[in-house]
DNA sequence: GATGAATGAGAATTCATTCAT
DNA sequence: TATGAATGAATTCTCATTCAT
């Protein structure tokens, strides 16, 4: 009995999922270079042919792995946050996820996240400024509200861009730390530590 | 009559410095897996022999890099530090230290602090840990000075290993937006950014 | 649809084949250290990267080379000599093999006598040793073959390593000069020169 | 106080014969191949300089070291030998001399016989090759032994070639054993073992 | 006579990528 | 869709050899 087009499809889709998984925990672990496809072909289970079958090379994978898991992941993120409260208390119930996540045993999520604010490192870089248009959209979020902040007076009255640096670097060395440490014997900084830097 | 001992010192430290320079600076821009020693030959004005007569591989070099160019570099940095003044206001005087290094021109002493709060990353990580007992000189220093500082009362009440990854986090984050942006569009945050993370 | 688990294991098989006699060959004839793996993959005609898809490096390649090709074939050599008479005969036989081999124009069987009884040579000593425990197989079929011998009272009273030892030395000579001089103009000890070391 | 000329002599003659004896040695335990100059120069606690200020390569001081070091040891061995008597007794004395060799705790003596019978080996074949006529000394002395011996009616009557490299293999298989065990396990073989290869 | 820095060709090894089935 | 064999260029590393002093 053949299989069904949907079936087809939800077979794919599985195995797309497998392959940009595995891809996506490696490269967090290792970073773009040092990580080689065979090593994501053995954690995935799956034949060079078929990693190739679906993305056309080292770089489509690594975007692939960008835009259809760390991105879709991280919006989900911000979405269900209301926009519409005071920035301070938007960049508080941002934080409040970002450290739910990282203190969570949720190694996926911690991953993304990290992948996401690591966008700009070495090789990544290149490969994502090739096609993106201004920033990520994580870092205009965070350079808006943070305006908003000190227009509501709430933030403290720096440069916007040093503001925003910081604090996403201060998350992603968090991110960094809880990956490379484990959830076992990590402990998260306080909110009140990240919002320290922010407040008046 | 060969040359004397004096002079074949010379030659040797003055090329291995030229080496190493050239290494770090790459390291510093690509990270170690992103690093080819064919690039760091053609930066330094070398053959393949003769980083390998004095490096017996890349490993090595990158471990040179650390232990003859990144640590005292940075030691540097710390050593006309008071050390028995408050703890706020050691970690002032370090901030000072710290910012003025990532404002100034010289690209050398950025990647420097960069390689140091970089050493946990990837392979470097492994590279490292082999040799390295506890933690990097600059970890239980600061460590140790939020601890103070927290005795002191000055500091808040938190976690020291949480503050003290944050704090280091931030500064490599710092460095990082300075290597990769240049000194010239570069806006280093304000001291106070960061004591506020601290500060009661 | 993919090629079938058959198809590909034959494949594989053929070609292991090929590199490993390839390989064999120019290890009996150069020695482990005088052949470079270009050499190889020029006789096996294949790319290096094949090379190393089957055999993770030179020191596997080797140890590959006695455990699949030397190893079984001199077995075969001895596995139908009817061990249950007496020694003197046993021995006598196996002789009988080994220089039929010899003046036989079996490249391949000369060069494969000839790897095993030079495992002790150079290099190939360290890698081989690294696992095995004890001696090889034939040494210790001689060694024991030669102790039933003397109580058999046939052969001389000698000490049995001293004795096996020199047998096996002998061989590979023979062996050693049959590869290099080539079926042609080679031509083989008679069995009673090398029975006359042992019998009374 | 400037050296005087054989001073100087001296000097030099004490350094190529320190290097020569370090190359040597290496060469019986590695092979041509399996030793790099570089070893030799750390063996022989000199420069590359001052080694290739000798030798102008690695093929010329292989030959060196058969021609200044090999021949002249093995030369002295055979030298009070005296020829005059039955073939049968010169190939004992022959036999008693260079058992007594590897059964003595001189490795030197003993590195030097299985250089000697080692040549035909690898590479070594041919760089020897390139400049001998016919056969190494040893190895015709040998061959006009036991022609005589046949003579003589007291050894076997088989093919002088036959018997020559069968003696020759023999010992050179002693030899190879005596270096890689070492003086203090090794038990030589009995004379007899060897005379009972020819004896009728 | 002596040193060791320096070179460059070549050997070992890795890895992204292609291909026949 | 799926496999893993196969390739070749790039990378790491070794080593004989040269050279300035």
């Amino acid at each position: 009995m053949p299989k069904s087009k949907e079936q087809f499809e939800q077979i794919r889709n599985e195995r797309i999922k497998i392959i940009l998984n595995s891809a996506a925990t490696l490269f967090a672990l290792k970073g773009y270079e040092g990580v080689s496809l065979d090593e994501v072909t053995k954690e995935a289970k799956c034949s060079h042919g078929l990693l190739y079958h679906y993305f056309s090379n080292k770089e489509e994978l690594y975007k692939a792995v960008l835009e259809q898991v760390v991105y879709p992941d991280v919006q989900a993120l911000i979405s269900d946050i209301n926009w519409d409260q005071k920035a301070k208390d938007v960049m508080s119930s941002l934080l409040d996820k970002v450290l739910e996540v990282v203190s969570s045993s949720n190694d996926e999520k911690v991953r993304n996240l990290y992948l996401l604010l690591n966008i700009h490192l070495q090789k990544s870089l290149a490969v994502v400024k090739k096609n993106e248009k201004g920033h990520t959209p994580i870092f205009s979020y965070v350079e808006e509200l943070i305006d908003r902040g000190k227009k509501e007076n709430d933030f403290k009255d720096y440069d916007t861009i040093e503001l925003t640096i910081s604090i996403l670097s201060l998350i992603k060395g968090i991110a960094f730390n809880r990956i490379h440490i484990g959830s076992k014997r990590f402990i998260a900084p306080h909110k009140e530590i990240i919002m320290g830097m922010l407040l008046k």
